[in-house]
Formats: C-alpha cells, sequence, structure tokens
DNA sequence: CAGAACGTTCAGAATTCGCTAAACGTACCG
DNA sequence: CGGTACGTTTAGCGAATTCTGAACGTTCTG
C-alpha cells in the first residue's frame, strides 16, 4: 500500500472508531476500497490489512449494510468482490433512521413503561406528580428529536426551534385572535 | 429504589449503552438523578446503583460535562451533591459541537494529509488524477457536514439538500443574468 | 493541630470485546 | 461424484475496557 492511501486508512480508521457508528477495522476497510478503481476481493482487503480474511467477512456486512460497500460480481472469477460506494447522503439516512432514531424510540418505549408503572402507585400523590412532569418533559424532547430526524431523512430542513422548546411545540398553539 | 424508578433507569442505561456519547453507567446515573426531586450525594448514588464511589465519581463527571448534570452545594452538608439538567436542546449543542463536529473534522484533517501526501507521488498520474477526485468527493460531503452542523448547533435549520448534492452546493453558482 | 469526612487517583481484578484459526457449508469444476 | 475454492460460523485466546478498594490529598471541625 502507498504512502497516501496508508494515510487515510490509518485517519479514517481513527475517525470511525471514534464514530460510535463504525468501528476502527470498518473505517479502515472503507477507506481502502475508497482509493481503490477495481473492486477488490475478500482476500486482497485482508492481506492490505493484515487481518484474517474471517475479521475482514463480518466486518464488511456492516459496512454493506450501511450502504457504505456494494458487493460485486467480477466475470471470471467466483469470489465476493467490494467496492466503496459514494452516495453519502444515503448512508446518512440509513446512519438516521436505523441508529439515531431507533435510540430514540429505545427513550421513548421505556417512557412508556415507566408511565405504566407510575400508575400503580397511586400512594404517594406528590411524587406521582413530579415523575409525570419530569417524564413528560423527556417526552417531549425525544419526540421532537424522533418527528425531526424523520422528516430530516425524507429530505425536510431540522429547525432546532422544536426541539429548543419542545413542550411549547407539543401543545396546541393560541389561536391567533381577530 | 421502587420499581417505576428501576425500570426507568434500565432503559436508559440500556438506550444511553447504544448511544454511542454516553455509557450505561452514565445513563443509569442520570435516569436515577431525573426522578428525584432533591439532589443526591455521590455515596447515596453509588448505593442506590451498587456501584464502588470511585466508579460513579469518574461517570458523573462525564455527565457534568455534557451538562446532563449539575454539581450543586448542599447547606448543612459538605457532601458533593448532583441534580440532573433539563435542559436538553443545551446539552444536543454540547454534543453537537464537541462530538459530531470534532468527528467530521477529523476526517477533514484525514483528506489534508492524503492531499499532501498525494502530491510526493507525480509519477502515476491516472492514479493521482483519480484519488483527486474521489478525496474531493468525500471533502465536500464533509465539509457540508461541518457547516450544517455549526449552523444547527446556532440554532439555524438544517437543510439536507446541502448533502444530497455537496459538489453542487461547494461550488460557486452561475452568477443569474440579466 | 489532630482527626474525620470527603473526592480523586491508581494498581490490579474482572469483564467485555476483537481477532484468529479451524471446522463447516456451499457452489462450482473436472 | 470427489475435489477445490471460496464465505461463514464458532470456540478460544489476547487485548482493551470497566470496575473496585486502597492510598492519597484536601477541607472542615473540635
Amino acid at each position: 500500500m502507498d504512502r497516501a492511501t496508508g494515510i487515510f486508512v490509518d485517519g479514517i480508521g481513527a475517525a470511525a472508531a471514534t464514530s460510535g457508528v463504525l468501528t476502527q477495522l470498518q473505517g479502515r476497510i472503507f477507506a481502502l476500497l475508497y482509493l481503490h478503481q477495481r473492486s477488490l476481493a475478500l482476500e486482497e482487503v485482508a492481506a492490505e490489512l493484515e487481518q484474517s480474511k474471517s475479521n475482514i467477512s463480518v466486518n464488511i456486512r456492516g459496512l454493506v449494510d450501511w450502504h457504505l460497500v456494494r458487493r460485486s460480481r467480477v466475470g471470471g472469477s467466483r469470489r465476493d468482490h467490494y467496492e466503496a460506494a459514494a452516495d453519502f447522503w444515503r448512508v446518512m439516512q440509513e446512519i438516521m433512521e436505523r441508529r439515531f432514531r431507533w435510540n430514540v424510540r429505545q427513550v421513548l418505549a421505556t417512557i412508556d413503561e415507566t408511565e405504566r408503572a407510575v400508575e400503580d402507585e397511586r400512594g404517594r400523590r406528590d411524587w406521582v406528580q413530579f415523575v409525570t412532569t419530569r417524564v413528560a418533559g423527556l417526552r417531549a424532547f425525544f419526540a421532537a428529536m424522533d418527528a425531526g430526524f424523520g422528516a430530516f431523512a425524507h429530505g425536510k430542513p431540522l429547525d432546532p426551534a422544536a426541539l429548543k422548546h419542545p413542550l411549547l411545540a407539543a401543545v396546541p398553539r393560541p389561536r391567533p385572535r381577530g
């Protein structure tokens, strides 16, 4: 591997490692493919990055899942070949939906569960009152995130105003008079 | 700890664990504080979550850094007390700037390094050509992300159009005639 | 100024994660 | 069909991370 590619592979690998979405190795695989004009076989990738085939196999699947890498057939060989995809917007949509939004919904689901559990504790009236309003604040924010991410992934602008005051946004506005 | 709090703590902990920003324990600490009206001492948190004080000490500092938790003095005690903050928009700004945007800049820095290294390889003209255009595509996208996140964190809407076709957006527009 | 009540640091234990190599399944080829 | 050339699964190993308890520093108190 030439020096420029090495720098790129290392740098993207480091960035991926702290991304919370890809592992370092996935970053390195993508970087390697991204600087190659022709697609590479699994074994070639393994050799370049000095990793076992099995490890590359597992990690490259994640990249295909995110639409960062495409599997392609190459005439005359029965090896799987891979090439980097360049439609980063598509990738971002995928990450928005399958990671961020999924994560947001985990929180919303937890809030639902919690509210159900709180109903069983009628005994402590003021405690129930407190928890209910707190949890409502959290729900408002995460519901706004869910809606915002969803809209964004479908191409609509994401306005931070809805996140600044989610409770106001969630409540129906007073009808303008006159 | 009552059942409702337990459900909330576990759920938020699980969500945090897959967030890529907080650890599970940090999620649990925040959740515990969020459902308490009064602030809690370090040792109380450790007892509730069945963790050592030192571990709570380390992890809670991260929460304070993200502005998810405030350290507060309580009259009559010299223990540090902590309470959950509820300004989630502020937290999101912090995460945008210090994590996402920082990560984006890692990529931009790598691209810079790579381009410098490519200049030393004048030998292979068509390879240099290929790498240059590829890397330009990546830079356009990540530059758009950097700008977009920056604007968003300052309250301006984030329009996905700039990410769909970053190369077009990066190029100066043809001046309208007339 | 001695002692107590804290929070923090650090070395080592416990746990989790990433990686390898071997076993396995499958498609192709003679 | 037997053999070969792959990709995938899995058990176990080693590295990295998380957690604990002891040692330490600091601030308050009598």
